[in-house]
DNA sequence: CATGGTGCTCAT
DNA sequence: ATGAGCAG
């Protein structure tokens, strides 16, 4: 729900949210351009009554055609209707193209100031630097002389009722006028800076958006949906309270589901004229703190919600559903599923780790059932997670873990197997794959093969195993092409490290990635006296207040020397004579005040975000360092 | 159990 | 870790 965050209506930031229009049929029309200027619709399957409308031109809007409509329905109000199918893969809808689109979006949309990625067509960017810079180039009495693209011309100004004659000579007057509030300076600033980001998105894709601009996120969202397609708003802050005043309650985000519907049916709110008329404590009374102090602002146009710096999603998913007769009845048709997910997943996931140098480390199905014989079972199916492994073997193989895990709780709650014997009668309607606790591969690595004079030391290091072979031996190459070719390597536990195994009859594969950082002597943040010679930082357990991980009591700060002949573990075999390790869960704080003081800070900054992202995972990171006098 | 496929935030 | 809610 919503969080209530410092904000004040003297907020001065200057924030827009664009979106694009009709967005899946944008990208079809590009690729097809006469269906531009048509009635269009993008349709999801079509071999049940037409297959899902998804996303439907303004042509075909304007015949009543809307989303989630049958394609059947759609061509019976709109005979002339194109409907583009979206692409399948896998026996499943494929998104990838759109994906790709949007990602070319971002990247243009984020050139002038912090950029967040709200949906697959969506971002919300802080403008306020831009704008403040652009404002500064134009000092009090310069302000008429500032160019104005004649497209800025064609904004809309809330406040500012007028689309006639004089439309675009108001508009001109707004956005120069000498004397106007600074606050509105630096709105008519981002305007022009949003116009100019929509025409670059234009040029450089093809695409349309449209998009607001105001002094908050909450206000630049329902500016851009005002005037649609092609349009921007913009809602200085003298006209945010009749902006407001009338305005349904379920045009704001937040404010469509359940909670806007408690508001309407329970204190008869229709809009946010009558929201604004409760106090705080009366909200917060009736919907907790948050909600309440959250509501209390927006009811007057404050939002203080900062716009997030991300370019790039925090999960991937993949799922499908089965419908009707198409439920799936037997544990075979589930891998089945499981297996095409688990090979649409993996396939994203290596494009974010080769595209972004980013990896995932948990991996959730989720899944809906029901009992065909039941009579009542509202009974859902319980999602489960397990640390994520990378190969597409392992995920399918973990996945079904997790799926027969989440099986026998489902089935337990019916408790019965007497000899009524509903073990069979299960039948899943959804399956859903999702990998999530994205981190980036810390920068400024390189190549292991930096560290070994022969390739055979690689070789010899990444052996086959019987189960990185059960692919035919492609997470093999996989990853030795990673070593050789990134400037950041993953290995996985199936090459060597332990796996672990959570404790628990029903519970799932507990097995961590193995994430190894290496240097080159001459990449190195800090002098390497002596190459190949290597001390890992070894952590585990949950993390502490300090974001360091969680230390043993002892806090002896005692460095072992490396156990390397006994040692199962790849990591440690990779160890040598005059190597040396720390295992953090037997020292304290002490390995990091020991390390060269020019790198501690990096070290703490190494560690924090995963020791801080997963807890009762095992993990290993590699260091380089002088070896100790 | 016929929109479906995604993706995010928050409570517990 | 898991579920609920919301939205594109
Ligand atoms: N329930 C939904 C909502 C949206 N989308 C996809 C298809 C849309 O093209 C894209 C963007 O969603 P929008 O809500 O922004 O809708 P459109 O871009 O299609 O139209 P508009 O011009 O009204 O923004 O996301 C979807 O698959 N399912």
């Amino acid at each position: 729900m919503p969080v209530a965050k410092a904000g004040s209506s003297s907020d001065s930031r200057v924030i827009a949210h664009v979106d694009l229009d009709c967005f899946y049929v944008q990208v079809e029309q590009r690729k097809r351009p006469e269906l531009r200027g048509v009635p269009a619709a993008v349709v999801q399957y079509n071999s049940w009554k037409g297959g899902g409308l998804i996303a439907v031109s303004y042509e075909a809007r304007a015949y009543g055609v809307t989303r989630s409509m049958r394609g059947d329905e759609a061509k019976a109000i709109c005979p002339n209707i194109h409907l583009v199918q979206v692409p399948v893969a896998r026996g499943k809808a494929d998104l990838s193209t759109y994906r790709e689109a949007g990602s070319e979006v971002v990247s243009i949309l984020a050139r002038r100031g912090r950029c967040e990625r709200a949906s697959i067509d969506e971002v919300y960017l802080d403008l306020t630097d831009a704008a403040e810079a652009l404002l500064a180039e134009y000092p009090p009495g310069q302000l008429e002389k500032k160019p104005i693209d004649e497209e800025a011309l064609n904004s809309h100004i809330s406040g500012l009722n007028s689309m006639g004659d004089d439309h675009n000579q108001r508009v001109k007057e707004w956005i120069s006028r000498g004397d106007a509030d600074r606050r509105d300076k630096l709105l008519a600033c981002g305007v022009l800076i949003v116009t100019d980001l929509r025409k670059q998105v234009l040029q450089d894709t093809q695409f349309t958006c449209s998009a607001g601009i105001a002094h908050n996120k909450m206000l630049a969202k329902l500016a851009s949906g005002m005037h649609k397609p092609a349009q921007q708003t913009v809602v200085p802050q003298s006209a945010v309270k009749e902006f407001l005043e009338l305005l349904p309650i379920k045009k704001m985000k937040q404010l469509g589901g359940k909670l806007g519907n408690q508001l309407q049916n329970e204190l008869g709110i229709r809009t946010v004229g009558d929201l604004s008329k409760y106090t705080e404590q009366k909200l917060q009374e009736k919907f907790g703190m948050n909600n309440g102090t959250w509501l209390w602002n927006i009811a007057r146009g404050i939002n203080g919600e900062e716009v997030e710096s991300r370019l790039l999603p925090k999960s991937h998913g993949s799922g499908k559903r089965f419908p009707g007769p198409q439920s799936l009845r037997i544990v075979q048709s589930v891998e089945h599923w499981i297996n095409k997910l688990s090979e649409d997943l993996c396939e994203r996931l290596n494009s974010d780790l080769e595209q972004n140098k980013r990896i995932a480390q948990t991996l959730t199905l989720h899944a809906t059932a029901f009992i065909s014989n039941g009579t009542d079972s509202t009974k859902k199916f319980p999602s489960k997670s397990c640390p994520l492994r990378y190969g597409q073997f392992k995920v399918q193989e973990d996945a079904m873990t997790l799926f027969r895990s989440g099986l026998r709780e489902y089935l337990g709650f019916f408790g019965v197997n007497a000899f009524g014997n509903k073990q069979n009668e299960w039948r899943i309607t959804t399956l859903s794959l999702s990998a999530s606790k994205i981190v980036c591969i810390p920068s400024g690595t390189s190549s292991i093969l930096k560290y070994f004079t022969e390739d055979s030391d690689i070789t010899a290091s990444i052996k086959p195993t019987e189960e990185s072979e059960r692919d035919g031996g492609s997470k093999l190459t996989e990853v030795k092409t990673l070593i050789q070719e990134q400037d950041a390597c993953v290995l996985d536990d199936n090459l060597g490290t332990r796996a672990l195994e959570n404790t628990g009859e029903a519970a799932p594969i507990q097995r961590m990635p193995t994430i190894l950082r290496f240097f080159s002597p001459g990449d190195a943040p800090f002098p390497i006296k002596k190459q190949g010679c290597f001390k890992s930082l070894h952590f585990s357990g949950a993390p502490s207040s300090s974001g360091l991980p969680q230390l043993n009591q002892r806090g002896d700060g005692a460095i072992k020397r490396s156990a390397c002949a006994n040692s199962g573990s790849r990591a440690e075999k990779h160890l040598r004579a005059d190597e040396w390790k720390y295992d953090v869960d037997e020292i304290d704080h002490s390995v990091i005040d020991e390390l060269p003081p020019e790198i501690q800070e990096e070290v703490r900054d190494w560690l924090h975000p995963r020791s801080r992202q997963v807890k009762q995972r095992k993990g290993i990171a590699a260091y380089f360092l002088p070896k100790p006098s």
